[in-house]
DNA sequence: AGGTTCATGTAACCCGTTACATGATTTC
DNA sequence: GAAATCATGTAACGGGTTACATGAACCT
């Protein structure tokens, strides 16, 4: 059984906050700055299905007395379970290289999920990963050739940029989390 | 017919710049920043063989003396074509919410398939979409209550950060391709 | 009566991931 | 002669995208 996809973390870490709707949570993706992990109800609705199947959510239809029914879902023992351990996960070099935007979807459910020393310790996992990465990547663009098109080099740097501009955050963020210990 | 995957984009744009095998490709994906764009066989094959369906690359088996056969994949005038076609692309708002990674990848192979002005303008676009986008994820933001735990908080701050880095460098890249002409 | 929002789905299609498979050639 | 690298594939599986479908309730 191999692990549910970012899209059904990222419902089961709404649904950790608070019951919901496959409604509400559509809303929620829609409205918030989360939309990138999918607005579209034909993912949605089946990976409820299939966390229900696994027992990470369970589900009651509601029959609200003159409003439309709905199946409210929330988070079994066994989700909450996964979800920990999904977020106890390490920082690896591939994700940072290809899953940038689940790193941050884990952290953003961190504080709740495992409470504050995990978040301060997954930023410390971070730092050090992309203290290391950047480098390469530096070095990779200082050796391109004169050949190499500008704006080849330009898309190299804008992702340099973003990875430092995501290290100085990790290290400030970090600061909070130890100053409020 | 839809149009050809990022990942399938990806390849036509290295063999834009030089013919190459599927081993070639795959080796240069490894070894480069663009590792993101997937590194494995099972990708990368099936890829090609689709665009040599579409004829937008064509390959002939090289028998190259002591050496192992390989196939060598060259872009078609057709390819060319599409290459232009995705290339020439505008930068919608959905783009910079969900397609960042293809957008940067447009922008790397845009000096060589359409020329500098074109990729002064794609960044003029960008800067202009930025722009306005911003600031509603630090509305959405500064609009968080107290219940919001602080990785939640600062999940999202490292999400605008990475915005505001990234219109900074547009605009700084545009200032070069407006000195040289 | 008609349009909009609420609310939940289904089905076809495509493609990326993972894992496995094969054989030739170079290297030690 | 064994191990690593070159080089190209195939097959199962799962899930996201797109599009379509349905019906109730609310608003005007």
């Amino acid at each position: 059984m191999d692990a549910p996809t970012t899209l059904a973390f990222a419902l089961m870490g709404l649904l950790h906050q608070a019951p919901a709707s496959g409604y509400d949570l559509r809303k929620f993706f829609i409205s918030s700055p989360m939309k990138s992990f999918s607005d579209s109800p034909g993912a949605i609705y089946p990976a409820l299905r299939r966390l229900e199947k696994r027992e990470f959510i369970r589900s009651q239809v509601q029959d609200r007395a003159g409003l439309r029914r709905r199946r409210l879902f929330r988070l079994t023992a066994a989700g909450q379970a996964e979800l920990k351990r999904w977020a106890a996960l390490g920082v690896t070099r591939n994700d940072v290289i290809s899953h940038m935007e689940e790193l941050t979807l884990r952290f953003a459910f961190m504080d709740q999920v495992l409470g504050r020393e995990s978040s301060a310790s997954f930023l410390r996992s971070l730092v050090s990963e992309l203290t290391a990465y950047v480098p390469t990547l530096r070095a990779y663009l200082d050796a391109m050739g004169e050949d190499v098109p500008l704006s080849g080099k330009f898309a190299l740097e804008s992702g340099i940029l973003q990875y430092e501009t995501t290290l100085q955050w990790a290290r400030k963020s970090l600061a909070v989390y130890e100053r409020k210990k």
